[in-house]
DNA sequence: CGAATGACTCCTT
DNA sequence: CAAGGAGCCATTC
C-alpha cells in the first residue's frame, strides 16, 4: 500500500511545516492556503500528504488545518479528525455544524500575525 | 514510463 | 446545502 514514507529532506515538505507553524493561536488554514503560501500554489494535496507523514509528538499545530470546506478533512481508518475538532474548540474556535467559519478564523498572514 | 493513491479543490446536479 | 465527478500534483510500485 502506498505509505507516506517520504523523507525531511525535500524542501517543499520542510517549507509546508515551517508555513503550518506559523499560523497564529485560534486560527486556521486551509490546505490549498499553506501549499500557496509555502510558495507551492496547487499543491493542496502534498500540504496534507505531509502532514500525514508527521509524527504525534511534532509541534506543528497540525489540528489547525482543515479544508476549503471550512471543516475537518475525514483521515482513512482513523477517527483523530475527532480530536482535531477538540483541539481546535480549544483554540477559541466556534463551530457551527461541525463547520468553522472561514470568514473569520481563516489565518491572514501579514496582517493578524506577527 | 505508466498506473495507482491520497488530511485537496472546484464545478455541476 | 449535500453528493458526485473531474482535475491537479507528488510520491511509490
Amino acid at each position: 500500500m502506498k505509505q507516506p514514507h517520504q523523507t525531511v529532506d525535500n524542501p517543499m515538505r520542510r517549507t509546508f511545516y515551517e508555513t503550518v507553524a506559523r499560523i497564529p493561536y485560534g486560527k486556521v488554514a486551509t490546505y490549498g492556503q499553506i501549499a500557496t503560501l509555502a510558495g507551492y500554489p496547487g499543491r493542496a494535496r502534498q500540504v496534507g500528504y505531509a502532514l500525514a507523514g508527521m509524527s504525534e509528538e511534532w509541534d506543528l499545530p497540525w489540528h489547525r488545518i482543515i479544508n476549503a470546506q471550512g471543516k475537518v478533512s475525514p483521515r482513512t481508518g482513523n477517527k483523530f479528525h475527532l480530536f482535531q475538532y477538540e483541539l481546535l474548540a480549544g483554540e477559541g474556535i466556534a463551530f457551527v455544524n461541525n463547520s468553522i467559519d472561514l470568514n473569520i478564523y481563516r489565518w491572514d498572514p501579514g496582517e493578524t500575525d506577527e
